[in-house]
DNA sequence: TATTGTTATACTCTATAACTATA
DNA sequence: TATAGTTATAGAGTATAACAATA
C-alpha cells in the first residue's frame, strides 16, 4: 500500500485559523465605521477616546491610553485634534502638574447620545446575520482573547 | 418626580461593541502573530498569501487577491518580496498573457509544514482561555460577519 | 472596453527614541 | 529615578489614480 501523502491537515488551513478570521472580520467593520461615522469625521480610535472620555469624566490622559491599548505617543496628536475641533478639554490636575484630566465639551456632550446610535446601526448592520444571543456570546469569546477579567 | 438624567445604556458602552472588542483581540493576535513568526520574517499578510498559495497550487495572483481581500496595487510589491526570496514562483499562463499563476518554490514548499505548525503554537497562546468548543464556535460567528457562505 | 498586473503616492495606525517638566 | 505628556520618525497596511500589456 502506497504510503499516504503529507498534506495539510484541515484545522491548519487559513480558513479555519481563528486569527486570520479576526483580521478579516475586524478590517470588515472598520470598513463599516467609516461608512457610517464618515460625516461626523471620526475614526474608530478618535471615537472610542470620546466615548471613554464621556463614560469617565476628569480621567487621566495615560489611564486613557491604558484602557485604550494606545502609546501615549500617539495619542497626543489626536487629543490635540480633538481639542481643537472643540470636542474634548484639557484641564490642569490640581495636585500634580503633569497631569491633564480629560472631559467632551458642552458641544461634544450633546452630539455624543447621536453618535453612539450611529455606532449602533452600523453594528447592527455589520452583525446582521448574527442573533441577539450569538452577539453576546462573540462578546464574551473576544473579551476572553484580550482581557485578562472574567 | 425628578426626572431621570439622561445616561449611556449599557449596550452603548465603549466595552460593550462588538467592533472596538473585534479590534482589541484582533490587534492582541497581530501582536502575537508578529512574535511566533519573527524569526521566519513573515507578517500575517505574507504568511495567508503564502499558506493559500500551497492550498491551491496554480492559483492566479488577482485570485488570490479576491481570496484574502486585498488590492493588486498591494499585493504586487509583496509578491516581488517573496520572489526574491525564493519562496514563490510566478509562472505564465499558457492561453493568457496577463496571468500569472504561482506556486510555492520547492524550498517554501518544505518549510510551509514547520511554519503552519509555529502558527498552530500562536493560536493556541492567544487562544489559551478558550474551550476547544468555543473556538469553534468563535471560528463560525467570525465567518458569518466577513464571508457569504453558511 | 475590460482585465491583469505594476508603479507612485497618500493616509491611518502603531512603534521606538529623545525630550521636557514634574514628582 | 520614575511618571506624564510631547515631538519626530519609521514601518506596515490599505486606498486611489494612472499606466502598460493583453484579452
Amino acid at each position: 500500500m502506497e504510503k499516504a501523502r503529507l498534506r495539510t491537515s484541515p484545522e491548519e488551513a487559513l480558513d479555519a485559523q481563528i486569527g486570520y478570521n479576526l483580521r478579516r472580520a475586524s478590517s470588515l467593520a472598520l470598513n463599516d465605521f467609516a461608512v457610517e461615522m464618515g460625516d461626523a469625521a471620526l475614526r474608530p480610535v478618535t471615537y472610542g477616546m470620546l466615548a471613554l472620555i464621556d463614560e469617565k469624566p476628569g480621567i487621566r490622559a495615560a489611564e486613557l491610553c491604558r484602557l485604550l491599548g494606545m502609546k501615549s505617543a500617539n495619542m497626543a496628536p489626536l487629543l490635540a485634534e480633538l481639542d481643537e475641533r472643540g470636542l474634548v478639554e484639557r484641564d490642569d490636575h490640581a495636585g500634580d502638574k503633569r497631569v491633564q484630566m480629560l472631559a467632551l465639551t458642552p458641544a461634544a456632550k450633546e452630539a455624543m447620545p447621536g453618535w453612539r446610535q450611529q455606532v449602533r446601526r452600523h453594528e447592527d448592520r455589520f452583525l446582521h446575520r448574527l442573533t441577539k444571543k450569538e452577539r453576546a456570546t462573540l462578546l464574551r469569546l473576544l473579551r476572553l482573547i484580550w482581557t485578562d477579567e472574567d
